[in-house]
DNA sequence: CATGAATGAGTATTCATTCAT
DNA sequence: TATGAATGAATACTCATTCAT
């Protein structure tokens, strides 16, 4: 029964992505160590086991958000960015832009943004392979920065040293966006000042 | 023979302050549930159960360690610098410089700094007791910053929000002093401008 | 497929009644302080997480066990006997009989006696309301004890006191029960004696 | 320097048996599981680490108390009296009215009877040196009331079952005494009526 | 000797994981 | 497949014992 069967993969397919999407938000708010897994399955609204249909263990669903979390295609747009034939300061302008709409927006982004630094700050022994993700995209953003200085639009200072501080300052404000409902968001402009003269 | 009770309260409190210490910094480092006493003793250099003699759980632990923290009287120099009868460009340029030197000298500022923003983060349920320090100290930034856009010198937007923003990026580098060993610090301007125009 | 909702609140009410009742008995024996969870559990035969499952510690657990023993209803019988239109002497004979036979036949009588007078001995700071019930069987008692005394059939003396005094020797052969394999049951009579002329 | 070495010896033996007499209420009223260190010293008023000067451990001490209790020669006013030349009623008489005065006036007889029955009851293994000292003193109360059986006194029966009847009421109100104030003692007479018609 | 701070083996409790239904 | 009751390894906490003062 090949139609059954592709249901049933749809419907898997389903719970799966609900897991993780649902685990993804918890993690970032509550950390590895701070979740449980009966906490989360109470959260997501289904039973402990559920989880363990789908995923190995804890930590190989914390493994696979990341997983997901990489694969997640808003890199290209930096990328694109990077290449585009306008000035820096333009980049920097729509990029800051783009950052604060999905932030306002995008449920999910704030989460991505937050696991992902976190993963980076902890350096956790070794996970060169998800860690070069986010270096990608410090890259691109440090070339930007580069290019900005050459045209004189952005401060002095080590590129990478700039991109970690702006992408920093949107860690700072997922974070923010994550856990508190009372807080002001800062605009674009804010955000483009950690960089731009 | 019993022994001197002077010479005792004070191993007592040497013992405490100790372990409050060290503490502090493993807290900061692991969070809360990724700490676990048997580490954490073996990290200060004592057993478990020493720990019990002076607190009486993990929990007590961690709001003392907190209560410490708000003891601390970094902020009575940003009251000072508040009052004082010079521009905030220059005051702002003051506290600038010496949270940046803090952050590089003091072991311990890191630690302060992300465990207090942490706590106000999480706003875990009426700890409005706890959370007020960190808003006087947000206070009187703010009162700089005012002060800033009335002489011209502060970018336009809520006070509350640029002080916000401020001590944020100061959250930001305790965590990567924390975290990390390779990082380029931030420069005092950088910071500044988070505010400056 | 989700279990179904009657079956599981079936199956934990069996295994909650059961750890209750196994306890209540190795509890008897062994006191608060000398049970081990960890005995407990081998004893019962289930893990150790299993009782946390049912019962919030320890001590919640001692005091459910309390709450049950309280519930059960031999009190009615001494009540209803005590109302009966009989002369006290015969109300004495019934009620030790009874007593002794459950002593002889029902394994857990022995266990429900000692907790019950173990609590009313140490009448723990303010636990009015557990004692309470034991109060009102020796009301029961001491009023088919007063109605004996004025027929002439029972010794002279503060009614309460004799019938603490013959619930005391009901308690002693409980522990011995509980205790010993080797000793010889009192009879009825010799428990009569306690109160009989 | 004999004099102070005696003198030494003297202050020893105080500090000695003033643990050892405080300690056996302690452990009469809370069992052996139930006793902490800690308490018992506060209890008695010194350090803990004192009683480790004149104790090898707390076992240790809980078999030096019981050693002690057995040193008693309350048994061989049992014995004389098995001997005298009296009816048994007499004998019974004068052990009852005995018994009473001691619990009465003595601070420690409780405590010597609770735990003496307490170690009978849970018949620690192998422990019959121990519980031989109780046997004799059964023994010979058996013995008074075989005389009274063939006097046609005492009622029919094991002797040895009538003996630990009698004696297991004394233990009652041993723990009466050790755990409640408020509390009507029996009488000689009501303690006669377990064994005498 | 007397003390009480320090300790770690022992005990209570939690939580990721398994498995029968 | 989905469930949640059961589990025991991991973790928090206690307490008998040691030892420097």
């Amino acid at each position: 029964m090949p139609k059954s069967a592709e249901k049933c993969k749809e419907i898997r397919d389903d719970m799966r992505n609900r897991i993780l999407h649902e685990s993804m938000l918890y993690f970032a708010r509550n950390g590895f160590a701070g979740t449980k897994i009966s906490d989360l399955a109470r959260h997501i609204g289904i039973g402990q086991g559920t989880i363990y249909v789908y995923f190995d263990s804890k930590e190989d669903l914390f493994k696979e958000i990341h997983r997901m979390i990489n694969g997640e295609k808003d890199i290209a747009r930096v990328k694109v960015l990077a290449k585009l034939p306008i000035n820096a300061k333009q980049k920097i302008h729509m990029m800051s832009k783009e950052i604060m709409r999905q932030l306002e927006e995008n449920e999910s982004f704030a989460g991505i943004i937050a696991l992902n630094t976190q993963m980076v700050l902890e350096e956790a022994a070794g996970n060169t392979a998800d860690t070069a993700y986010q270096l990608e995209l410090y890259r691109y953003t440090a070339e930007i920065i580069e290019q900005g200085q050459r045209e004189g639009s952005v401060v002095e200072g080590t590129p990478m040293k700039l991109a970690d501080y702006y992408w920093g300052v949107v860690y700072l404000y997922s974070l923010k966006k994550l856990f508190t409902t009372r807080y002001e968001m800062i605009s674009a402009e804010d955000l483009e000042r950690t960089v731009l003269k």
